[in-house]
DNA sequence: TTCGTGATTAGACAAGCATCTAGACAGCGC
DNA sequence: GCGCTGTCTAGATGCTTGTCTAATCACGAA
């Protein structure tokens, strides 16, 4: 059930210190879009706090809309490269892929003193 | 120029640590919209990795669109709090609002060690 | 095998967004 | 004042995206 993770190509240089590619900024764009909706950055805050993969059937209750819209949500956010998922037995789960927040907060992070 | 910035509400808790609220949310996912396109996310790098503030006369070469849509983006980029910008004489100049970056970089950080 | 439950996929539709051209506005120099 | 240059605004257009319902798939139990 994992599929191709996008590779990280541009990595680690804040852009406070260098000016991104157009390659590199339409990778990270790519990136932030997938969290750029209200409903998919609670889908994965849910999913980065547990501290654990966490099962779809616990994540659907907290939110007013249909199952295959939060379905289409992990999906996005899975192609993204920061959930992975697997079933087991009826349920499936999904859990973090911290590499990809990481990179994010690091190129988002400004030195303190410039 | 410099129009109502969007109140910090949320502030620096990683959602790596605690779920956000809907309000929360929906806070976070409109800056990150702001981010989610490639031409976006270049402005934002050119303008903070400046070091200083920056003519739009100087960031429009870079980019292949026309200068309403560069105009039209770095609208975006003020209406999400991540940069103002100053008429001077002909010339307008922008300049970043590190406290946006360093809010999303907090958001998205993990904690070196679960 | 057949049924029931949990999750995803398929397809349709409305709303939103990126881009363009044309026009307007601000400031400088003649 | 008049024209020129740099930037923004307005309005139109085509593509993208979020959401839904209906259908399909995966698995476990009877």
């Amino acid at each position: 059930m994992s599929n191709q993770l996008p590779v990280l190509n541009s990595c680690c240089t804040p852009i406070s210190e260098a000016a991104l590619g157009p390659e590199q900024a339409a990778e990270g764009a790519a990136v932030f879009k997938a969290l750029s909706d209200p409903i998919r950055l609670r889908l994965m805050s849910i999913i980065a706090s547990a501290g654990d993969e966490v099962c779809v059937c616990d994540i659907t209750p907290h939110f007013e809309v249909s199952g295959p819209t939060i379905s289409h949500h992990l999906k996005v956010l899975r192609e993204a490269g920061l959930v992975d998922c697997e079933r087991r037995g009826t349920w499936v789960y999904y859990w973090p892929l911290p590499e990809r927040l990481t990179w994010l907060s690091t190129l988002l992070s400004v030195p303190a003193a410039v």
